[in-house]
Order: structure tokens, then sequence, then C-alpha cells
DNA sequence: CTGTATCCAACTCGATACTG
DNA sequence: CAGTATCGAGTTGGATACAG
């Protein structure tokens, strides 16, 4: 058994399943798989979406030390973000997942 | 732009991320990932779930081609699922998300 | 530009009961 | 055993308006 966030697992896969649980955290993650994006990025990238929505995520994403936060003091205001290490460490993930994509598509898909 | 089931999208990772946009396709295909199991054993494995719930979700992913779907003609009945090519070509995805999940416990959990 | 605060619609999914 | 039918609670996340 493992403890994380206050929550009981029996395995550690468990855990991703669970942070990754809505529609929206991993897509994120995947923006910013290679480069630093500012809120505004984000946010038009990731169209349909809401403001609080994108706060709310990013502050999820930011408390399990996924992605990064840094704010510069300008006018207007800039905050960018960027994966963590462990942020990183998702990237053999989104990697597999293009593979997996490129091949259902391609059986699946129709290019238009 | 690629079309998949009347919907169009941008990037062929998109379509993962649209099948796999709720709680438990992912996590059925991470049980069958080396067996094949019954109706009843993926019941439980799952719970708390529903049947309804249950149900709904294996006939997506059925309809997705992903996993397949076997009936024997036994009293009482008999329902064997079981990952389908594209299904298998998921393990990759599954196999990054253990390596990552067991790096993150053990900085973040805690053994109990 | 980067958020917060309310309000609420839609969807997911569980509880329960019933069927072939 | 393997579902289906109905109901409803809870959550996610969008619309809109406003603030620092």
């Amino acid at each position: 058994m493992i403890r994380f966030n206050d929550k009981d697992y029996n395995s550690s896969a468990e855990i991703f399943f669970d942070i990754f649980d809505d529609r929206l955290k991993l897509i994120i993650i995947w923006y910013l798989k290679n480069e630093k994006l500012r809120f505004k990025e984000l946010f038009e990238y990731l169209q349909p979406i809401t403001k609080k929505t994108l706060t709310i995520k990013l502050k999820e994403l930011e408390s399990l030390n996924l992605i990064n936060r840094e704010v510069f003091a300008e006018v207007p205001p800039r905050v960018e973000y960027s994966l963590s290490e462990y942020g990183e460490d998702l990237k053999p993930i989104i990697d597999e997942i293009l593979v997996w994509s490129q091949k259902y598509v391609g059986k699946f898909g129709t290019k238009i």
C-alpha cells in the first residue's frame, strides 16, 4: 500500500490514473513538452477553455510538482509555465502516445 | 487535419486524448494488458463501479477496436475481454506510465 | 495580461432493481 | 453470469463579469 496526498493506493500506477483522471492535465503537459508557455498561450491552444478552468488545472499541476510557475514583475504581467523535473519525466509517455496515435490514425482516420 | 469518428482533429495525439478523456477506459486497458478477463473479474477489479458503467466503457473500447469481446454459449454465460491488435499497441504507453509512477511515488509517496 | 468570483448546464458515473 | 433500465448525486468545466 502506498499513501499519497492523504489517499491510499494499491499500486503506483493508480496514482498516475488518479492524477490524470480529468481531460486537461495531460494535454497541458503535452503543450509544455518542449516549450515554456505563457498563460495566454496555453489559453489559446486549449480553446475552448475558460480562464477559471485553466487556472485550476495549472495550480493542480504545480502542487503536484509537475510544472513550474515563473512570475515576471512586468506590466502587463507575464507568467510562464514549464515542465518540472517530474513533468519532464512524463515525456516518454507523451512520446509513446504520439507513436500509438499515428499508427491508430493511419488505420482508422482520414486525412482531410 | 484528420477526420475520425465524424470529428476533426489537428494532430493525431488529440485523438488519444479524446478517446481517453474519461477515468476508466485506460484503466480497463491496464487490467487487460496481460490477461484475458471476464466481465465479472473486471467488475471486481474496478470497484467501485456499476455494471452499467462497465458495460458502457467496454462497448466504447470495442467499437474503437481496442478490445475484443468473446461470448461463450454456456450457462451461466461467459464473456471474455482481451486487447485487440491496437489495444496491444497501447502497452508501451502503459509501460512508461509504470516507470513514471514508480519514480514519482518513490519521491512523493509513502509506503504503508 | 493574469487571474477571481458566481452561476449553472452537461456529463459521468454510482445506487438500485430487474432481465435473459 | 452478463447485462439493461431508471433515477439521481456529484463533479467538471463553460459563460459571464470583475479585479490587480
